[in-house]
DNA sequence: ATACGTTTTAACCATATGGTTAATTCATCG
DNA sequence: CGATGAATTAACCATATGGTTAAAACGTAT
């Protein structure tokens, strides 16, 4: 289901439950009890492999990173115009989230705690040179000065192109009591999404 | 603090402090002992006030709401070509929020958890004719039949530009560690988002 | 078969948590 | 003042929660 593997069933299975419980309840709010329920085995076998809450938190908040920031890495490195790439990097982040919306609520938990958690993480892969967000900055960096896109602070771009995909998904639950036509096939919704939101980053909406 | 009055002292005290704390922790995360400590009372009181957790919850969800929707109305409403009704509304998101993100948090862990609570709100709202999203779906009808935008569906661009300001508040945390030196100056870092914002809305990002 | 290390389980423990209650303080009015 | 009702507090309760442990089940190499 995420493409994750620690290399153990019984590792894997808890892993895809503590990602799905965190990151609907938080950090605070996920119940021990739940994470093994859901996933189908003994309490017990939580700690017996991940020690602590903590540190299960912390492992799946990790692993999720990399596996997520790889892909992005992935489609960012394409050449071709800024433009195209931008296009890309839109589809790669709604089709990921669409594969796993967890993996999307969990990011948003962790900054509604603060992202003490993610700033390590953060700090320790650019440090390492690790695929990460500071690669995308500097990708933006290049295509303003190659006049490939308007002037435009990097971050502003990522925040813009991270709240227009990753709210897609988090706001669903209020969006489908606002219009449930629109929302009801998800495949079909998402098509339209990332063709509004590649219009929009390219040319705006004014007629 | 969030113009909200419930015409008690202590009452508000509770008020503030449990949107802070459900806004950070979530529902099931925040622990009434500390909503009663940052109120800076004694934790009998918040059942003496509100009953029980979950009528606390639903009480300061329901009063943000309205006081969200209202002045989201207020925006929507004033004259004058849509494109600049879009720039007042983007204003009136970032300037609420700003000057209080808890209520942006909570609108937040209220979709991670499936927005049961919200959706019952929300239904109520539409049903009584109280201001609400409905209303601003219609008017973004309005404006692409009257040609002032390109054909859009209302909701896309209703999640478009709610992800792009309330993301302004959420990945904060994040984003301080991806680039200090940009949101250093709170304030200064919202006027160029504001910029930002109505820029990519009305013309895109292609130079 | 059996000995040995690993995985899994059920029972258990100390503490945290939502909620209650009886007693106390406080304000107000006669 | 003294009485009456609302606001506030400290102590308490039943249960939930994160975490531990000793024993059982399992796999496997000899």
């Amino acid at each position: 289901m995420t493409g994750i593997d620690l290399g153990n069933e019984t590792e894997n299975s808890i892993f895809e439950a503590a990602l799905d419980v965190f990151s609907r309840k938080g950090k605070h709010g996920a119940r021990m009890q739940e994470i093994a329920d859901t996933a189908g085995i003994n309490k017990a076998m939580l700690h017996y492999y991940f020690r602590s809450k903590d540190l299960l938190y912390e492992s799946v908040l990790g692993h999720v990173a990399h596996h997520f920031f790889s892909a992005l890495e992935d489609a960012m490195s394409r050449p071709g115009p800024f433009t195209d790439v931008l296009g890309q990097m839109v589809g790669v982040y709604l089709d990921m989230h669409a594969a796993n919306p967890a993996v999307a609520r969990l990011w948003i938990q962790e900054n509604l705690n603060g992202a003490p958690v993610a700033e390590r993480i953060l700090k320790q892969r650019k440090q390492s040179g690790a695929p990460g967000p500071h690669r995308l900055m500097r990708r933006i960096e290049q295509a303003v000065d190659a006049g490939e896109i308007k002037p435009t602070e990097p971050i502003q771009l990522m925040i813009t192109v991270l709240g227009m995909t990753v709210m897609s998904f988090i706001s669903q639950p209020t969006m489908k009591t606002l219009d449930p036509a629109a929302m009801a096939d998800q495949a079909a919704f998402l098509k339209r999404r990332k063709k509004h939101i590649v219009e929009v980053l390219t040319h705006g909406l004014a007629s």
